[in-house]
DNA sequence: AATAATGGTTCAAATAATGAACCACCTGAA
DNA sequence: TTCAGGTGGTTCATTATTTGAACCATTATT
């Protein structure tokens, strides 16, 4: 492993549940020494990819990347562009909407938003999907290319539930209907009492880059209301993509005309 | 220079102006072999800090940055609480107004709204600030450490216009004026043209932590003009301060009370 | 006063990074 | 077709950086 991968590994300690940390906590968790481990600190720091608390000498996430995830979405306005999408579409339907983007072939959780009801899904900024067991890893595939496809299902898949489709040959059944469809179903393959739809949100390659997806409790979802909702989040699905690769893009073809 | 710092330096190549950069071309800008430079790129995609585009094999900046800077917002909000006022002072005044952020001891660029007029002034997020020159670098100097301070005018001060104030005990009383008023003042420190006043959003410690700033064309603005935006920066910044560090916060005292 | 945490530092030994030279491929020119 | 010059990507002996056990200073806690 590098050097840098053990640096940027130590990132991956801040989450949501341990937003700061002491030196040697993260040396511990990483399983790197103490030694290592400030040097790594102190180089994430000299970027501002990380800031250490100037009293109880914890450290956090630093506001450099901020200013990186700022340019990228200058370049790329996936969020900017999906927000209204997913409020408008949390407000409809009363249920959570989330938003993943494609990671190194898997997928990132990057935007969430949660009714204001009681009974809801959560889902947290910052998890990731696996591909085989959630309503957006299926859409994905649904628009990914084949090579990535034969890599998802090419090793064990994980059953998380009761429910999970571990059979490569069903999971691609799935995956093709999805693909017909416009949009993906997943009945608790990932959390139990969880009923989802997803759809794929395409770049200008015309292959997924990313997904929206409604997760519901499996007790407030009809026939009738899972297609209502697939309907929606494809369409939502679809402006997106349109937006984000500009006009002249056919859903079609998936490839922006010459 | 580790190792680290080189991986993470590439990413300071991806500006609004080049968003998407080849491999010879980022070797060449770096300065590093190609073949370092990619083992550099590898790990760094690993972690989707940099994405590869499938057909140019371009490389440009990742999710996976998205993913950490929306974990340090959820900490700290100063993004989602600032962009309101933000907003509001654009509107109020038809001006530029930007936030900017203390990274290192420098003050990064990381929001900024622009009023819908054709002559304004231009600010880009990601644009460090000059700490001695610019309104928002003296207001952040008014609340900083002594240590901050000596720092920032213990080095050569560059001259940016015929207007820029280069002896440190000159602009030592800048920055006390500015203690005292609430707010800096800079007349085309910076830049010709630009005239600009800020506040210091405070931490928990009492200490700036970033700034808040109004830019003007200077041809618009008369000394009740600047006095006007001043307080309306200061108050500001004052609210988002206090919002910042929860109920509680004395802004004379500027510590979170037992 | 002893104990056990913490953050931080040192330097010889171990390991990982480096870069010149090398493909394979593409594009445009002759 | 062939050549030149441009990509992106790879190899491996040489070289420089990273590593970590042991260390210190400080701060609670017992």
């Amino acid at each position: 492993m590098s050097t840098v991968d053990k640096a940027i590994s130590l990132l991956d300690l801040f989450g949501i549940d341990a937003p700061e940390l002491g030196l040697t906590e993260i040396a511990r968790r990483a399983g790197y020494d103490k030694a290592t481990t400030r040097r790594l600190l102190l180089s994430l720091a000299r970027h501002g990819f990380v800031e250490q608390d100037g009293e109880t000498r914890h450290y956090r996430l630093g506001a450099g990347l901020t200013r990186l995830a700022r340019i990228r979405e200058a370049r790329f306005p996936l969020l900017q562009t999906a927000l209204p999408f997913l409020r408008e579409l949390a407000s409809a339907t009363s249920e959570t909407v989330h938003l993943a983007e494609a990671v190194n072939g898997s997928l990132l959780t990057v935007l969430v938003e949660h009714p204001a009801r009681a009974n809801r899904v959560n889902v947290d900024v910052g998890e990731y999907l696996p591909l085989h067991s959630t309503a957006s890893g299926i859409a994905y595939l649904s628009q990914a290319r084949d090579e990535v496809v034969k890599a998802a299902l090419g090793t064990p898949l994980a059953a998380f539930t009761s429910h999970t489709v571990t059979e490569p040959a069903a999971v691609l059944r799935e995956v093709a209907a999805a693909r017909v469809r416009g949009y993906s179903v997943m009945d608790q393959g990932f959390e139990d009492g969880v009923f989802s739809v997803a759809a794929a949100i395409l770049g200008s390659g015309g292959y997924a880059i990313g997904t929206l997806a409604i997760a519901a409790p499996v007790v407030r979802t009809s026939k009738a209301a899972a297609a209502e909702r697939g309907m929606a989040v494809a369409a939502a699905a679809r402006e997106i993509s349109e937006r984000l690769n500009g006009e002249g893009f056919d859903a079609r073809r998936g490839r922006v005309s010459a």
